[in-house]
DNA sequence: GTAATTGCAAAAATTTTGCAGCATT
DNA sequence: AATGCTGCAAAATTTTTGCAATTAC
């Protein structure tokens, strides 16, 4: 699965990596959940949220948390943002570098002890886009 | 309140609106409603709810919407970001200008109509920096 | 008078948790 | 054998909604 975190194997934890890892849309736990219950019909979806939390607290898989909407994962842990769609929730990633030293630039800033920052650009996807423009005619 | 906007001007309103822009701590609905309660003891939750949805597709007030925490709200709509703690998830203006363009920075990604963006760093308050170093000693 | 808005309470949606039994180490 | 993990179901949390009564326009 992954090095040795201090958590044991099991066929559940296994399968939701796998699933995660295969699935580049940034599911939901209800999205994973469903997936994974396709070749393992008796999970439930409590133990999706307790495996995907016990991953994300070890650093093997990243919450999204984009803002306003339901919470999402991604094994990709490389750096990169996020864009989400304001018509329809779909998240995609950002190619390209993330931009000129963000944390940097507020470092100094009202005695935080800064760790992270998340970036997270809002637009319409071309779905959407297209959509709209069919509806306006 | 605020210029004619199609909603009516009901106590109620006016109170959540009067209320949300002298609490400069990015309440969320449940704390707003608490202090609105104070003076309006009959208001209930989902009249705060209601109308802070309103204000907000009319862009009277900010949905904050940070990553991972309830939704809250911000009555300042001037342009700025936030930082939110990660100990005990209290959220700060951060001063300071915006960082250079990010919506520039990602135009011609992946297709979509970019509307808008953003920036949330995460730290560690002073508050839960004293904690924290207390702790460890 | 009309239509928007409210309070209330119930429902919906999402996430967390207790527990007894099971599986991995 | 020990203990971490699971399924299940119930609970907790947050937000939304239906409806009859009220209020602003």
């Amino acid at each position: 699965m992954t090095p040795n975190l201090g958590l044991r194997e099991t066929k559940q934890r296994v399968a939701i990596l796998d699933e995660l890892r295969r699935d580049k849309s940034h599911p939901t736990a209800d999205e994973l959940y469903r997936r994974v219950k396709r070749r393992m019909p008796r999970i439930s979806l409590g133990t999706v949220y307790r495996n995907l939390e016990l991953l994300s607290d070890r650093g093997v898989i990243d919450t999204l948390d984009l803002a306003g909407a339901r919470r999402r994962y991604d094994a990709d842990r490389s750096d990169h943002h996020h864009i989400r769609c304001s018509g329809c929730g779909r998240v995609d990633d950002l190619a390209g570098e993330p931009p000129c030293c963000l944390e940097e630039a507020f470092k100094n800033t009202c005695g935080y002890k800064i760790t992270g920052h998340r970036l997270e650009l809002v637009g319409l996807c071309p779905k959407c886009r297209k959509r709209k423009k069919a509806k306006k005619q």
